[in-house]
DNA sequence: AATGCGAATTAGAATTATTCTAAATCTTGA
DNA sequence: TCAAGATTTAGAATAATTCTAATTCGCATT
């Protein structure tokens, strides 16, 4: 489980998939056979699937997991912080295990997420903090065209 | 129609509201009533309201305006480049006509949206664009407490 | 001023995403 | 073993958005 095919451009998982328990039950939540299937749904391909997405894919290894299990197995996984939800368009929310510092790209044309790795945390001097705000959470999103639509048109 | 009252943060609209059959019309739209009514209530309160409290709001200028029309004024100022969709949690889209260059801050507490200004055009230098891609637009989005909010903890 | 055409509006139905509910099941610790 | 509490489940309910088809509107051309 500790060695991962390379990928174009790979991102490593936060922790490694075998954490996931002990992930889960640092966060005091309950370790459970569904909340592992979920998150190595999400770690097997890191396309950002919509819940739907990953209900489908969650049945290969589970056929009995039910959609409420997915919503509330990934919230579990938002609040102990081994996912991140990610929105962009009018659509469903999407979820991301990737849990560097990075950017989604979206594109425009065909809807693809791709992770931009950041350079830099992108931090308070890129807007005016208005007195008295705590900031917590940073987040970026871009849009534009991927390679492949670029060359369609 | 000019002169707008001061507010502690003052977001002046892109163009003044004057123009908008203009704009509407120079990206190829028909200007109508509906659309200048809509654009009319998201200049009003800059508070990134849902494509309900829009209708709920237009109403009071067109009682006979429908919700359809309203998610269809939405998408064409969305389209010229008058209005931006904000969306930030699991719940409904949101619409801002403030143009500038800002980030959205939402309070994890209350969920009220506010407008971050800008110091940098957040560019390039924050994230590693992959060979082949076309940037055109970047988002930022921010998270934390509000004033009130930490103030109550 | 009348006419025609395409765009815009409308009400309501349909669809999609998410949350809720209440019953059943599982886990853990006493 | 038992009780308590957390989790899972199916299905119903809700919320947000899109779709549909009929009507109306606005503009350009007679």
């Amino acid at each position: 489980m500790k060695n991962v095919k390379a990928r174009t451009v790979f991102v490593p998982p936060h922790r490694e998939r075998g954490a996931v328990n002990e992930c889960i039950a640092e966060a005091g939540l309950r370790p459970t056979p569904q909340r592992n299937v979920v998150y190595g749904v999400l770690l097997d391909h890191l396309d950002h699937p919509t819940a739907d997405e990953v209900f489908l894919r969650a049945k290969h290894a589970k056929p009995d997991i039910s959609m409420a299990t997915v919503y509330n197995c990934l919230d579990a996984l938002v609040k102990c912080d081994l996912v991140k939800q990610v929105n962009l368009d009018r659509s469903a929310m999407r979820y991301c295990p990737n849990m560097d510092d990075h950017a989604h790209f979206q594109c425009e044309e065909c809807g693809r997420i791709t992770d931009f790795e950041s350079k830099t945390k992108p931090k308070a001097r890129d807007f005016r903090v208005p007195r008295g705000f705590k900031v917590k959470q940073v987040e970026m999103s871009i849009r534009g065209l991927c390679p492949d639509c670029t060359a369609k048109q």
